[in-house]
DNA sequence: TGAATGCAAATGTCAGACAATTTAAGCTCA
DNA sequence: TGAGCTTAAATTGTCTGACATTTGCATTCA
């Protein structure tokens, strides 16, 4: 049986794809040099611009680093979670306004994956954590902020929350979920009265936390999850008034 | 206040960085085709080497694809969900292998996740994803499957889990936990007995599904986390007296 | 000893050429 | 006229060779 799409890759790609199994596989370890572009030209029997697209290939993926110089060369690169971070998130906001993804589906997958951190974070939050809560929403009930920083204030909130859990690759994989909410999030007019309202509910989520009540926190999440979400139909609905007067 | 590491970027990291820019922002749109390799090296006045290795780094993170031909160019990239995930994965596979991860705390954040989506799941899974973790169940009761094939079938059996509720952006989100783990996973020894018990907790998650009972999807999540996590146990003390016999 | 210098190795960049592929126009012939 | 073939043009893919730049190390000289 053939394969869906058996496409003749490019050199470059081929070669690409060669380095990186060796690195997933672990037959390229951390921190070790790879050959140099010279020698692997010759390995792979292409010329050294060949090999050099791949390469760029494998450092957009932050697979590997190169370095200039006399011991320069290619390095299999260690991937932090905080290095990986913003690739997660340019990626999931891309999917979200290439997909038509509705308001509503990206919010509740953003809620649902945060409650899912409620009971971890009531448990195991930091002190520091719960200060950056109470910071951010103080920065929120400054009158002179505007749309876009309350919106980044309340993604700081959230994430700190969610950082609440301990919990690394939970942090990571709602990273993107929370963070590619946003440019959604702006599209939103936050008057004097909605800021309340949130306010209100980001200090009750920080009072469950601190009090390690889950059950609780999960609560007012779902209560802002819906509030969130009736503000978003009401911006769709005066647009679509204006848009088509009927 | 300078930036920690306002590293001189290459040409060719700067033009790439300026094209995907452009595709974040909106001012090139799906489908729209950049202009020539050759247009491209006179506007940024560089070669045409250089535009390619831009052109590679993008293509990596399958922002554009390219053709050949009279007509061909480079194109924005419609991106799929479906052909994120593979990125997705290897991401999160490398970032658990190399950042000493243990197995809990991923097992942690797998689970945790899951659980998030069995309330929806429980309402909303399809009567054809029910039947796919039914097949992969019964997949798993052939003693004949090797440990890497129960592994797999273990992981598309989560994965109809996770896609039954019907969220694209959790399904996405999520296949990077629950494919990450596999290789963990694979560490395991999977004895009859621990099969049954597996399948046994499987059969019980299924039916609670189709009753739509989120609750005891809930609860048997739990106890499947927590059987995974003491065969993992198991595995490492075993490990740990063969290498370390005092 | 220690600092300056030069060398060597590696990546970064450039220029030009040819190969391969694809489309579209043009041409031929029934 | 119309179908089929041929050719040309545009574009990406690859190669060759060269030079520039950066960096570590050995060497040399005060």
């Amino acid at each position: 049986m053939k394969k869906s799409a058996p496409k003749p890759a490019d050199l470059s790609a081929k070669i690409a794809k060669n380095i990186r199994d060796a690195i997933i596989s672990g037959a390229l370890i951390v921190d070790e040099r790879l050959p140099s572009e010279a020698d692997l030209s010759e390995q792979f029997n292409v010329s050294r611009p060949t090999v050099r697209e791949a390469l760029k290939r494998l450092a957009a993926q932050s697979l590997i680093r190169t370095q200039r110089g006399a011991t320069g060369g290619a390095f299999v690169n260690h991937i932090s979670f905080q290095d990986a971070y913003p690739q997660q998130i340019t990626t999931s906001t891309l999917l979200l306004s290439m997909n038509d993804v509705s308001f509503d589906v990206a919010c509740e997958a953003r809620y649902t994956l945060e409650r899912a951190c409620a009971a971890l974070s009531a448990a195991r939050r930091t002190a520091d954590q719960l200060a950056t809560m109470r910071t951010e929403i103080f920065r929120q009930s400054q009158p002179a902020l505007s749309d876009e920083a309350f919106c980044a204030s309340d993604v700081a909130f959230h994430r700190a929350l969610v950082d609440g859990a301990g919990n690394p690759v939970l942090s990571y994989q709602l990273a993107g979920a929370v963070e590619a909410m946003q440019p959604l999030m702006n599209m939103i007019t936050f008057t004097a009265r909605s800021r309340a309202a949130i306010i209100e509910l980001h200090s009750q989520i920080a009072d469950a936390l601190e009090a390690g009540n889950a059950s609780d926190v999960e609560r007012h999440l779902t209560e802002l999850e819906r509030y969130t979400q009736k503000l978003a139909a009401d911006v769709f609905a005066r647009r679509k008034t204006v848009k088509d007067p009927s």
